[in-house]
RNA sequence: GCCCAUAUAGCUCAGUCGGUAGAGCGCAUCCUUGGUAAGGAUGAGGUCACCAGUUCAAAUCCGGUUAUGGGCUCCA
């Protein structure tokens, strides 16, 4: 007699064990044709689940957010099930739910095509409007290793052996197709109603490039056709916003083939680099920075020291000249600490801070390099602070102070914090260890903000935080970080002179707020669409005349506001106002500035805004107003 | 580095069955002096990424190289 508790906390009594879906249809047809799973006690579970006891009951149906899960896991076996259905060499692996969709991951003896997929969405298209029943039953875990193995589907059975001899498996059959599964799944093929597959891609068996690689077949799931195509469309904005087709658009930045990895910038997208550098110049010598300015070229002994060459030779860059090997600096804390080293230090002398604008390379792997995104070449607003243990705490809260400062002033309000502990190969005593990361947990509970561990996922040196950033189509970023170093400083000598007359090693605090400037620069323009806030932007207002008989008195504004510090163009080309100002709002210049004959006799400029707003007429020193205003605020809307 | 795809004019892209290359935008010249997202005419511009091969003939078919794109792996 079990007694249900629906989510109203409205009894329903039963007079015999219940499946989920029978007490959907008790409570309403609707609900019954709704049903995709069930929430029992917490587990989700599907619809045929039988209820024997007393429980807490929600059903889920396609609005629930459990509900698109086990749509998109379902849609992952509906794939499963057409490529065996064509394909029945293939074998099938692994299937799992990831954002927005699924993936399934297959050996097959050829690589799938374009013309493959497009037939294997359509067979798919097929078994869902068969609305087959999809059931489950159970099986001894060897007797399951045996049945697959039986079917010729050896990952399959690879992956049952791992299971526990002791637990039983769970198997999915829907028409001829049947598959290992934890479940749960849709009542029947029907109900999966919009997906589309969207592009084939290998993957190494269990993630490990030592291992055969596998044909991963990607796609995308949603509860109904508008959810896929509101799904397709925000691709296709998110493709609009690419950094690579801005950048061109915008005249920033190219790359070429002889340079893979390596960024070309043009006066535009310098600017920007420049202006950026410049601001966090400013404010790290407000906070105590000193500046400093190191080689590129180091000789290897260096990086024997390090640990560097041993450790990551086959990443950095290495090149020779009279007998003697160097390596081109993937980093700049090895030479911070030959500055460090340079005079005796005293516990007088710490915190020190030296800041550097270093430019890096790091010989990654052809296939990762992306845009501005993943390069090899790449400067970041990097900063060592040598320090003791009891600064630790401090100094990382202040650091804290500064990057959400940067990050506001940057237009990004939302900020992801995580804390990386000890990891199990690693340096130093475990004293030192729970110093540091009790140090680092207090800094980021002064902050009052929510925070993740990620236990054991600190560098082998030392603990660290991550910062990661929300942009406006939600999609994250780890740009900023705090790492305590224990072994770099002892490694390459670094000292000073305690109050008690010994001589200790200071703690490093590898840091940067904005981390590599392309990769910044690169999430800034996906962030704005191109349209960079004035204080940013390559160009903050162009002078446009009507006709060429305003020419001198728009040159000489442009000329005014030129010198007054403001990055300005004059545009005096005979064409129509209307094309001028076309081709510059794609250019998302920030303000526009019309003169024809009435604002020359008035001294006055006609304002209009990048995105079509008319300011009307104003003076110049109005227009320096605004266009001051804005530099101000920054990224900050208020 | 690994898997798959792609590489044609400055840019975005067509190019069928193998028969010596096309559009739009941009650029140049001329006309037009026009008040808030494209005025008109004419013209120039390509060793079809690179290297080899099949063929009477290759942008097109085969192989290789490089780069790019999407993933995987890596990320001090």
């Amino acid at each position: 007699m079990p007694v249900i508790t629906l989510p109203d906390g409205s009894p329903r009594v039963f007079d015999e064990p219940v499946s989920i879906y029978e007490v959907a249809a008790a409570i309403g047809p609707g609900l019954a044709k709704a049903a995709l799973a069930g929430k029992v006690d917490g587990q989700v579970r599907d619809t045929s689940h039988l209820i024997v006891q007393d429980a807490k009951l929600a059903i889920i149906t396609e609005r629930d957010p459990e509900g698109l899960e086990i749509i998109r896991h379902s849609s992952a076996h509906l794939l499963a099930h057409a490529v065996k259905q064509l394909y029945p060499t293939a074998q099938v692996t692994i299937g799992p739910v990831i954002d927005n969709g699924f993936y399934y991951d297959f050996a097959f003896e050829r690589s799938f095509t374009p013309d493959d997929l497009e037939r294997i969405q359509a067979r798919m298209e097929e078994l869902a409007a068969q609305d087959l029943p999809v059931t489950r039953s159970v099986m001894p875990r060897d007797e399951a290793v045996t049945f697959f193995r039986n079917m010729g589907e050896e990952y399959k059975a690879q992956i049952i052996a791992d299971i526990p001899a002791d637990q039983d498996i769970s198997l999915y059959r829907q028409a001829d197709f049947i598959d290992l599964c934890r479940g749960p799944h849709v009542p029947s093929t029907g109900r999966i109603k919009a997906f589309k597959l969207m592009k084939v891609a290998g993957a190494y068996w269990r993630g490990d490039s030592r291992n055969e690689m596998l044909q991963r077949i990607y796609g995308t799931a949603w509860q109904d056709q508008k959810a896929l195509k509101a799904y397709l469309h925000r691709l296709e904005e998110a493709e609009k916003r690419d950094h690579r087709r801005i950048g061109k658009a915008l005249n920033l930045f190219h790359v070429q083939e002889e340079a893979p990895g390596m960024v070309f910038w043009h006066d535009h997208g310098w600017r920007v680099y420049v202006e950026i550098q410049n601001y966090i110049r400013q404010l790290l010598r407000e906070h105590g920075y000193q500046e400093i300015h190191t080689p590129q070229i180091v000789d290897r002994s260096l990086w024997e020291r390090s640990g560097h060459w041993e450790k990551f030779r086959a990443d950095m860059f290495t090149t020779a000249s009279e007998n003697r090997d160097y390596a081109i600096k993937p980093m700049n804390c090895p030479c911070h600490i030959q500055v460090y080293n340079q005079g005796l230090k005293s516990y007088r002398d710490l915190p020190l801070r030296l800041a550097e604008f270093g430019s890096c390379h790091r010989n990654e792997p052809s296939g990762t390099l992306h845009g501005l995104m993943r390069v090899r070449n790449f400067v970041q607003d990097d900063a060592h602070i040598f320090c003791t243990e009891d600064q630790i705490q401090p100094e990382v809260s202040a650091f804290m102070d500064l990057l959400f400062r940067v990050y506001g002033d940057f237009g990004f309000s939302e900020v992801q914090l995580a804390l990386a502990t000890r990891p199990e190969q690693r340096v130093g005593s475990n004293d030192v260890w729970s110093k540091a990361e009790s140090a680092l947990e207090l800094a980021l509970n002064r902050t009052g903000l929510p925070w993740r561990l990620k236990p054991g996922e600190g560098a082998f040196y030392g603990p660290k935080i991550e910062f990661v950033l929300r942009d406006c189509l939600d999609r994250l970023w780890q740009c900023g970080t705090i790492q305590v170093d224990f072994s770099m400083p002892g490694r390459l000598d670094a000292h000073y002179i305690a109050e008690d007359g010994s001589k200790r090693v200071p703690v490093m605090l590898h840091r940067a707020i904005l981390g590599s400037l392309e990769r910044f620069i690169g999430i800034l323009i996906e962030h704005y669409a191109g349209a960079l806030p004035v204080w940013l932007a390559p160009v903050q207002a162009v002078v446009l005349d009507i006709t060429d008989h305003q020419a001198a008195y728009a040159a000489q504004i442009e000329k005014n506001l030129m010198q007054q510090g403001f990055r300005v163009a004059a545009d005096l080309r005979n064409e129509k106002i209307g094309f001028k100002i076309r081709e510059h709002t794609l250019q998302r210049i920030p303000y526009l500035l019309v003169v024809g004959d009435r604002e020359m006799a008035t001294e006055t400029v006609a304002v209009r805004t990048c995105t079509g707003k008319d300011l009307g007429s104003m003076s110049l020193t109005a227009v320096v107003d605004l266009l001051q205003t804005d530099i101000v605020r920054r990224g900050r809307t208020e």
